[in-house]
DNA sequence: AATACCAAAACTGTATACATGATTGACGGA
DNA sequence: TCCGTCAATCATGTATACAGTTTTGGTATT
């Protein structure tokens, strides 16, 4: 359609890294002009590269409305975690299926690169590439949408993750567990590596969702919501200039 | 972001009627301007059409070229179809977890509504509410975003179906295996309602490819797609037409 | 001090223009 | 007869213009 554009992909990574390390927060406007102003393009690329956000979850854009950074709700969040659990089992599954040895080694130099990454303190970069570990698990499933989907919902988890998880707990602890879904992979051990899966995804989950009371889901989606934009009203406006009174 | 145009669903929805129906068979040329002279909108909007068109799956579109109706592989329906079994086992989970009484009503009544149209000889429209019983299936389980996948998937199945199905085989004999499936359901048999799910994706896919041998899919995928080029090259031309000699 | 109203400003929706890259078909040479 | 070349045509990539809607901030009113 019109994608490979270098500038077009530049300016959507750049917002969704933008996005994901809360650089800009939820509920940010983001308007076509000065976005284009910043990447020297016009709206109408932009505009493609909002509606590509939108559809990855990172970005409300309500007709006739300057579209904003996304808000996710607990109910979308739970969805989102319900659907990746399910994909995740399968990807391990079928890696399973699958297997080389080469897995193996590949997915080892991820979680390596993580720990790197965590000694250096560069915790978004650690976060990204645990995200990573999902995304490749699923790239040797060996099925391409199911790897599409998987990196939508990584992604997603990881904004999910930014405004409801605690400050500084970026998904960390996770290597350890990396490391023993690795192993069961290596086994065969379906059951196992499913289950450490979904373990895993708990901690994560949990993580994300920590002061969630399943039954009040309504009022506290409301409330989470409330608190979020609160908290982000008057600090850091990125990219919309407040102009002088 | 720009969607809810009234015209811009219009063309969204009747293009992709026209692919799954087959009236526009894979490889046909979608140029922006016909398009819009057609549904009277510019190519801006023809644009934005397109693109979704082509993330639901239904369009090929590479840049600098002239969008054609998707011409999905072998490859590529695999790996739908596998996708698909996985969201279909989780989505059934699901509705049990949360099963309502008039959950089975629902589900009947597209049932029904499929015998009718099959009787009146609606193929097509047969054919659409076979598909709509799974994305009901999938409404039910309460996750927005799985219902999404869902209705996408769904949708590539029927391509597929259109593309590499026989003829006249259309779905058909789809609806005792819902019926089955609805009664596990309400008896809450999980496992039994998963694996008659999995029996009806397989008729679903063995009706799809019928002539696939798994072995030789790198070159059959190339026979494969060389014979839909071929059938489609003179007949029907509804958009571009060829111009006089 | 809070509220309602109104005009200016900020943005989006959509069409269109211009530049550039692909495609096609005719023509000429081997 | 078969290729290869080249120009005309077709169609996309991108910017921009203009119209219309929402948002905002100030002022008058209660």
């Amino acid at each position: 359609m019109t994608r490979p554009s270098p500038r077009t992909d530049i300016a959507h990574e750049a917002l969704k890294q933008a996005i994901l390390e809360r650089a800009l927060q939820p509920g940010t406007k983001l308007p076509e002009d000065e976005i284009g102003a910043h990447f020297g393009m016009s709206r109408t690329l932009v505009r493609a590269v909002l509606a590509k956000l939108q559809s990855e979850g990172l970005v409300d854009a309500r007709p006739k409305r300057t579209a904003i950074v996304a808000q996710p709700t607990l109910a979308e969040a739970r969805d989102v975690f319900e659907v990746r659990r399910g994909l995740e089992a399968q990807a391990v599954d079928l890696v399973i299926k699958r297997w080389k040895p080469s897995f193996g080694a590949e997915l080892e130099g991820l979680v390596r690169e993580e720990d790197a990454a965590r000694e250096r303190h560069e915790e978004h970069v650690a976060g990204r590439l645990g995200g990573e570990f999902h995304i490749r698990l699923a790239k040797l499933s060996g099925n391409v949408l199911l790897e599409r989907y998987m990196s939508e919902l990584v992604t997603r988890c990881s904004l999910i993750l930014a405004v409801y998880g605690s400050p500084h707990s970026h998904d960390h602890s996770g290597p350890n567990e990396h490391i023993e879904i690795i192993a069961a992979l290596r086994a065969g051990d379906a059951a196992r590596a499913i289950a450490l899966m979904d373990a895993h995804m708990s901690t994560v989950e949990r993580r994300a969702m920590h002061d969630t009371d399943p039954a009040g889901a309504a009022l506290g989606d409301v409330l989470a919501r409330y608190a979020v934009a609160i908290a982000g009203r008057d600090s850091a406006i990125p990219l919309k200039q407040k102009r002088a009174k």
